[in-house]
RNA sequence: GUGGCCUUAGCUCAACCGGCAGAGCAGCGGACUGUGGAUCCGCAGGUUACGGGUUCGACCCCCGUAGGCCACCCCA
């Protein structure tokens, strides 16, 4: 066992997976430039009370699961580790001003959250997310736009098998009321509840819809649904949202018990997850609206919509599917020498096409020539270039790696010869 | 945070009932002293996750800890 290991929960991206997330930021960064979302970067740590209004001070994720740093003597408040993207991006949002910016404004981040959480395969304590958040824009067009951006993600990625699932889940105008409704209902079947579903009553009555104990899906079934008591703003907000996906082809499904672990979503919820997924990490992302955060944290009133996908989820799907291997580039060439001793004449001719811009691995190791080759073709490296008694004269041995031929170069042209062979290389 | 399963070389895995810890792959070297992907041979690699206990004797049984995984809670 090595001395130290990765915190757990945490894990080494080593090259290949990390190769991976970077293809997947890439596709995250195309779609936000193609649907005019700007980049931009939140710490990641935020003073504690950002996320505790933000998010909710009796949510998961603030009660348990938020990586606090302690405060030092000096200092009154804590600080804490990022769990989500949003309630910084809304803070900056608050104190640059952003409200006179043309509205609505389009931000979003790539990078790592964290959370402390009981570590599972998709779950980790250090995550990356793709986040976009749309401030400023109250109408249903923008909610159907930001669906189909973080949809079509997940095709250009290569994930198969993703669904949509849609509900809108009120505003303060008509949740509360339906609040009172479920509660009672609930309370009026309290002797049939699992013990966990009777605390839940008081904390948090919306998560029993979607209860995974058995003993509960007769009862939820008959349960009071949200989407036949919205009020009318709701209602018409929720059906020009469908609408819009509709006319966009985005397939989904309105599920009608999808609540949001959050406390400031408001109407539009959604949630991308992949159908047929053993184990329960299925969840790949999701979103809404949350038309009172900007308040809450500080600003004048604001409507706002955004998502957070999870791209370790996606890798972890795309390695089930086999679909996730990006293809090194092999160097153009590798510096050998017929001298194994001879590692500065192979250091050199290497530093001289680097200079010009090639991609050259040098053989450093004092192996003899042979070997230095066998590693070389391992390597799926096009050409070798062989530095030996000829650099007297200010030659070298160009030689090529898949035709087996070798010729002989004078050194003032190689980096030529190299550019112009890499160019017909990949010409075809 | 709750319950359960697992942990042997860098990786994938063997090791009978409690009786000398092994193989394949990867790495390094040789066969091959200025010419490559194959082949053959060799070398190195281990406190059997860690700490304790039982036993003449523990990879194997018991207890604890850590990490991973699974189901919850919850979420990405």
């Amino acid at each position: 066992m090595p001395p130290f290991r990765a915190p757990r929960g945490t894990r080494d991206l080593l090259p290949d997976v990390s190769a991976g997330l970077r293809r997947l930021e890439g596709v995250a960064r195309s779609l936000s430039d193609r649907y005019g979302y700007r980049a931009m970067e939140t710490p990641m740590f935020e003073q504690t009370a950002v996320f505790e209004r933000g998010i909710g001070e009796v949510t998961d994720v603030v009660e348990k699961e938020l990586f606090r740093i302690a405060p030092r003597s000096e200092e009154a408040e804590g600080w804490a580790l990022r769990p989500e993207a949003t309630a910084g991006i809304v803070r900056a949002f608050v104190q640059h001003g952003m409200q006179t910016w043309p509205q609505p404004v389009k931000l979003t981040v790539v990078g790592p959250m964290f959370r402390y959480d009981r570590p599972q395969a998709g779950r980790y304590r250090q995550f990356w997310q793709w986040d976009a958040e749309a401030i400023g824009d109250p109408g249903p067009a923008v909610d159907a736009e930001m669906v189909e951006m973080g949809y079509r993600f997940y095709v250009e990625a290569g994930v198969p098998d993703v669904q949509v699932l849609l509900n809108s889940i009120g505003d303060g105008a008509c949740r509360p009321a339906y609040l009172e409704l479920l509660t009672a209902y609930f309370r009026r079947h309290e002797t049939q509840l699992p013990e966990l579903e009777r605390r839940r009553l008081d904390s948090n009555p919306l998560r029993l819809l979607d209860s995974k104990d058995p003993a509960m899906t007769a009862l939820v079934a008959a349960a009071p649904r949200i989407g036949e008591h919205l009020c009318e703003g709701c209602t018409a907000h929720f059906a020009a949202v469908k609408a819009h996906m509709d006319a966009l082809g985005v397939p989904y499904r309105v599920e009608p018990t999808l609540v949001r672990g959050l406390d400031y979503y408001t109407r539009t919820a959604f949630e991308y997850y992949r159908r047929g997924a053993e184990g329960q990490q299925q969840a790949l992302g999701g979103g809404g609206r949350y038309d009172g955060l900007v308040e809450l944290l500080g600003g004048r009133a604001t409507p706002g919509i955004g998502f957070a996908l999870g791209l370790d989820r996606v890798l972890l799907a795309l390695a089930e599917t086999g679909a996730t291997d990006v293809a090194e580039v092999p160097p153009l060439a590798v510096v050998v020498g017929a001298d194994p001793a001879d590692t500065a004449a192979r250091l050199r001719v290497a530093s001289l096409l680097r200079g010009e811009g090639l991609r050259v691995r040098a053989e450093l190791a004092p192996r003899k020539l042979g070997r230095q080759l066998e590693t070389a073709s391992r390597d799926h490296a096009h050409f070798a270039v062989i530095v030996g008694d000829e650099l007297a004269e200010g030659n070298v041995q160009l030689k090529d790696l898949e035709a087996g031929t070798q010729r002989l170069v004078p050194l003032v042209d190689l980096a030529h010869e190299l550019a112009r062979a890499a160019k017909s290389h990949h010409h075809g």
